[in-house]
DNA sequence: AACGTCACG
DNA sequence: ACGTACGTGACGTTG
């Protein structure tokens, strides 16, 4: 039998610090409770114990030693960071059913020593798991102490048994008090014998063993003669000292072996939590589902079953078709592989439509899909996106539960209907996707069963979430902006772009003969053959065969990136073939072999542009990502030829010229740069006149290299190591160009200034049009962690605003086009870069449309400007 | 799954 | 003294 008992404040504590930092929903930081669930984890899977339990000082403890009340008292507090996170960690036992052992004035080191002994009398293993040293006085056969430690972000454990305790302390567990009260305890607050340190109190209890013998024999020990005065003038403190030290075996708590034996965690309540706390690997780990929907909890809404009605005659069909025409909304999820079902909540009822029950499926499917019915959805770009693939009609789309969880908190992980609900609406439906590895085990009416249930709860997130925007003043962003564009992407993605799949081919067979080459020249050089793909293996040909100077190291090793070979460039012939070989190897597996792997039979690749994925407003784009095709190297725009028109076809290209430091002049109401935008001029080149104080002519290309460099370094938040590091200059000067950059600019160091303020009052930053970021980082203690919210704050107002700009430009665009009756579409948008596909005879008016929307999509102090450009190919729109 | 690397804005 | 720019996604290696 044997049980393990966690010194809870000690391991919270070591975890907190040895976590990196991590937020709730809501801001909570929850890096403790995290780290000490991953420690929980790998003790449990170490000892394997019949039992567990957990001890803890209560929060306002009264200390036992009314006299050295004081010396308590000066024990630093716990963090505030730490200190919310306590209530939070006994929930999360508390769920687990894992006991917890407190008592009023105990501090945890007695309620261990107590434990300890209690199971000395049972007879029962007990192993105290702890991180710091105070309890190894309780080490005994039958007793052990396993120690952690973080070192360097890894944690070690000790096992003290009574020999690994001898071995390294020369005398046995029990004279650690002895130990203590000679030498005393800073942290503790045990004051020791004055001048007696370490070395001398080892040597003392090695030779002498307790102190009571110590002082017994004071006189007539073999020691020199200041110890022995010290000792004799603290005889008293020693005292004293040696009661605080002694761990007391006898708090007042009843233990029973059985209430500590494993138990099955609440799956509720535990699932709850650890969404609350976005410990989504917990629940994996766990294997925890979202709770089921109980009558009781839905009491309360309009439904008061939701006992789904599977449609299965012709008059409920008519029935149901008129309720939903007719109500004010109803929302819809459709099983979105095969759309072979379709599940409807409406105020009066859920209901589940399918292929098989229900008569004449397609029928209803399309009424509900169309305009005439108002609907809420759930992510509807990709519904719409599957209706635009099986040519079904669609419309009538007034709210996405998605998008709107995302403009409330746009840095939440995932959008999934059993999260968002959980979030907002306290519980969650059993859901189809978060399921998605086992669905094909999942039976058909399982998967209906789960599309009912999210239908079912979007009625109720929609309602909740829509007063949430109201009250976040996101309504306008929302209906104007994000629901609008939802469709335009849909339509953006199903028209796809078209690839020259042939050249592809050619292009990745050329690349694998330069990399064959290039590789023996790579074996020849290091004298050896290795994994050049690996930069663990790369690290040592280079660094220790070699012995070339490895200028950077990372966390794990040698750093074998681009700019640590450009510095040994001609040391040695290997580095530029290397250089080469990464470059080529890129391109052929993440873009000839990436991009082979997703043209679609039309030929062309659909992407996937997310909405809800970056926590500034900007798109991202998967499978494949389309927004990081190579531009910059040679090698790379060969790429770019073999995106191409369709038969007929060009594509035209516009895209904002400097869009982001417009913005800043904007925001900042800057007069030098607003002045500089007015008159044409080129930013890089003025600002490089400001911060070398020179005529605009006499500017070279360093000037406004490095110029170019700190304007964009302004607009992430600079920092002047960061700034030297980019443009190789020292730190000291690079220092010198941000001050004289913040003292021409003046609006712009006002603003940076205030946008930080501002933010830290609010806890949020915001764009032109109140898309919001909450920045709980700027209340964190830690000095990392704050500068960052403070460039965050800095700059997403900025990126933000060019991503709004953008987006509201798209849906004008798309509008004109379909306005004017054009046959050209959007294919693509990279941030600043909208591309479209038209029939040659349109270009011209098409790159009229792309200019005007571009630059009319908002109206600044400043002109916004659009560049556009034709082509047969992407590379030739450069 | 985490890391290092590198592609883009 | 800290550790260093904002926002992404994909690939290959490694533990």
């Amino acid at each position: 039998m044997k049980l393990v008992a966690i010194d809870g404040n000690s391991i919270v504590n070591r975890a907190f610090f040895g976590v990196r930092s991590l937020n709730a929903a809501d801001g909570t930081p929850t890096n403790g409770v995290y780290g000490f669930l991953a420690i929980l984890g790998r003790i449990l899977g170490e000892e394997a114990p019949d039992a567990l339990c957990v001890t803890f000082d209560l929060p306002t403890p009264t200390f036992r030693h009314k006299l050295y009340a004081e010396y308590k008292a000066h024990r630093k507090g716990m963090p505030e960071d730490l200190a919310v996170q306590m209530p939070i960690l006994r929930d999360v036992l508390d769920a687990m059913n894992i006991k917890r052992y407190e008592a009023a004035g105990w501090e945890a080191d007695d309620l261990l020593g107590t434990l300890a002994k209690k199971c000395e009398a049972e007879k029962v293993e007990c192993v105290i798991v702890t991180g710091d040293k105070d309890t190894l006085q309780l080490v005994t056969p039958l007793t052990r102490v396993k120690h952690i430690k973080t070192k360097g972000g890894k944690t070690e454990t000790v096992n003290y048994t009574p020999e690994v305790f001898e071995e390294e302390y020369g005398f046995q567990p029990e004279l650690m008090v002895d130990l203590k009260a000679l030498m005393g305890d800073s942290s503790d607050n045990i004051p020791g014998v004055a001048g007696v340190g370490e070395k001398t109190a080892m040597d003392l209890i090695q030779r002498f063993g307790r102190i009571t013998e110590i002082y017994e024999n004071l006189e007539t020990l073999e020691i020199k003669d200041p110890v022995r005065n010290k000792l004799k003038s603290d005889a008293e403190k020693a005292k004293l000292s040696y009661e605080l030290a002694e761990i007391r075996t006898d708090a007042p708590l009843e233990f029973i072996l059985d209430e500590c034996k494993a138990q099955k965690p609440n799956n509720d309540e535990l699932y709850t939590l650890f969404t609350r706390l976005r410990f989504n690997n917990f629940i994996n780990k766990y294997n925890l589902r979202p709770p089921e929907i109980t009558g009781g909890e839905v009491a309360n809404s309009a439904i008061v079953t939701h006992e789904t009605i599977t449609v299965e005659t012709p008059d409920q069909v008519s029935v149901l078709m008129n309720a939903a025409k007719n109500a004010d909304f109803v929302s819809i999820r459709v099983e979105p592989e095969f759309f072979d079902s379709v599940a409807v909540a409406l105020n009066t009822g859920l209901y589940l439509l399918t292929r098989d029950d229900t008569p004449n499926f397609e029928q209803p499917l399309k009424v509900l899909l169309s305009g005439e019915v108002k609907k809420v959805g759930h992510d509807i770009k990709d519904t719409i996106r599957t209706c635009l693939e099986r040519g079904i009609e669609t419309g009538g789309w007034i709210f996405d539960t998605a998008l709107a969880a995302y403009l409330i908190s746009p840095t939440d992980s995932n959008y999934e209907i059993a999260n968002v609900s959980l979030n907002y609406c306290g519980y969650a439906p059993k859901t189809s996707s978060a399921e998605s590895d086992q669905m094909s085990l999942l039976s058909e009416s399982d998967n209906s069963k789960a599309i009912a249930e999210e239908s079912f709860s979007l009625l109720l997130l929609k309602e909740k979430l829509e007063n949430m925007l109201s009250e976040k003043e996101l309504s306008k962003l929302y209906y104007e902006i994000e629901l609008p564009l939802a469709t335009v992407l849909a339509e953006m993605e199903y028209a796809g772009v078209l690839v020259d799949k042939d050249a592809l081919i050619e292009f990745g067979k050329t690349l694998a003969l330069e990399l064959a080459s290039l590789e023996s020249s790579i074996y020849d050089a290091a004298g050896e053959e290795f994994n050049i793909n690996s930069p663990k293996q790369l690290g040592v040909v280079l660094f220790e065969k070699l012995n070339l100077p490895p200028p950077k190291k990372t966390k794990t090793g040698y750093s074998t990136n681009v700019e640590v070979l450009d510095k040994l460039e001609g040391k040695h012939p290997i580095i530029t073939y290397i250089k080469n070989y990464r470059e080529l190897s890129k391109l052929k597996s993440t873009y000839a072999e990436g991009l082979l792997k997703v043209i679609a039979s039309d030929g062309r690749i659909h992407t996937h542009f997310q909405m809800t994925v970056t926590a500034t407003g900007r798109l991202s784009s998967t499978e494949p990502n389309l927004q990081n095709i190579p531009v910059r190297r040679e090698s790379g725009s060969e790429l770019r030829k073999m995106f191409i028109a369709g038969e007929g076809n060009v594509l035209v290209d516009a895209d904002y010229s400097q869009i982001e430091l417009r913005l800043l002049s904007h925001i900042a109401n800057d007069p030098v740069m607003i002045d500089a935008f007015k008159n044409g001029e080129d930013i890089h080149t003025v600002t490089a006149s400001q911060v070398f104080d020179l005529p605009l002519e006499e500017v070279t290309p360093t000037h406004r290299f490095r110029a170019k460099a700190v304007n964009f370094g302004i607009v992430y938040g600079i920092s002047s190591f960061s700034l030297a590091d980019d443009i190789g200059v020292t730190t000291k000067e690079a220092k010198v160009y941000i001050d004289n950059y913040l003292a021409k600019y003046s609006g712009v160091k006002n603003y940076m200034q205030e946008v930080v303020k501002t933010a830290t009052v609010q806890g949020y930053v915001s764009t032109l049009l109140g898309r919001r970021r909450n920045l709980p980082e700027l209340k964190s203690s830690n000095f990392n962690t704050r500068s960052f919210g403070e460039r965050v704050a800095m700059n997403m107002p900025i990126q933000g605003t060019a991503a709004d700009i953008m987006k509201i430009a798209m849906i004008n665009v798309s509008n004109r086009l379909k306005s004017e009756n054009l046959a050209a579409k959007l294919i693509l948008q990279v941030h600043d870069e909208l591309i479209a596909e038209c029939p040659e005879s349109e270009a011209e008016i098409v790159c009229r449309i792309l200019q005007e929307e571009m630059e009319n999509a908002a109206s600044l102090h400043v002109p916004l400007v659009a560049e556009t450009k034709t082509g047969k190919s992407w590379h030739e729109t450069k």
